[in-house]
DNA sequence: AATTAATTTGCAAACGATTTGCAAATTGGA
DNA sequence: TCCAATTTGCAAATCGTTTGCAAATTAATT
């Protein structure tokens, strides 16, 4: 965990507490951050969103798709019991119910050796949002 | 498509074909094909797999934890039905029934404004193998 | 409020995976 | 065999990210 409270960190914080379930590059966070009038060094946005991630306050996403890693503010521990629903277009993840999760599982347990990591399970598609806009990549 | 056949292709194909559901590095696949003795500029080797990842012929695959892309074969246009179980450890995938994925999909039907997409959605765990190997990153 | 040690920042330069430009080599059809 | 299209090798460029180091900031202690 990082030793000092400083400006730079709180911007970084604050903006990815206020949008949770969505990924966001340095470029965007930086841009946020000197859009607020706060002006940072891009070197700095780095090395505070490594030192996050490495705290786990915030996780690491990187699509094959795209040349930059995204980020993403997370609360982990729950996860453990249940899986995901992800919008590959904007990340936006939504909660399975632990009920739904393990009733999957039975359906599957004697089809498989393996043991299932429910907080790395995504149901993946698109968003009632991102529907409409979705174009292939 | 590629419209000449060449060595490189045959080699990377060929490779890649033989370990289907792992996943390599442009560096491994590069070492596959000097090891065989065949003389292969790392270029090529980039340029042949961009356009295989193009025509659909490998996956791409970029892990947030480590900073260069890995491909692996695919056949994908069956994918289109059924989820499956992946790896995190080796990117071992194993492909997961038509009627399991359809009995959770009607689990969770009434629950989201989700268009799923079974071909993009991994259970996510470790599979036999890895188990043992694992270790946290 | 001044002192101090630890941590963080800015800047420029380094890094490293991947891409690009271009001339030479290879491919496959005529 | 000839030729146009495609692919290759090489060196240089790109670009996101990291690093070294001196200067600035933090927070605890007088």
């Amino acid at each position: 965990m990082d030793k000092y409270n400083t400006k730079a960190k709180e911007y970084i914080v604050s903006f990815l507490e206020n949008h949770k379930n969505k990924r966001f590059s340095i470029n965007e966070i930086y841009d946020y951050i000197v859009g607020e009038g706060y002006n940072v060094n891009p070197t700095t946005v780095y090395r505070n969103i490594n030192s996050l991630v490495k705290d786990g306050v915030l996780l690491k996403h990187q699509a094959a798709d795209q040349k930059y890693a995204t980020y993403q503010y997370v609360e982990s521990s729950i996860c453990l019991t249940h899986f995901h629903f992800e919008c590959i277009k904007c990340g936006k993840v939504v909660h399975l119910g632990v009920k739904e999760t393990n009733d999957f599982l039975k359906l599957i347990k004697n089809k498989l050796f393996f043991t299932v990591e429910p907080q790395n399970t995504y149901i993946r598609g698109l968003c009632d949002h991102c529907k409409g806009v979705f174009v292939n990549f």
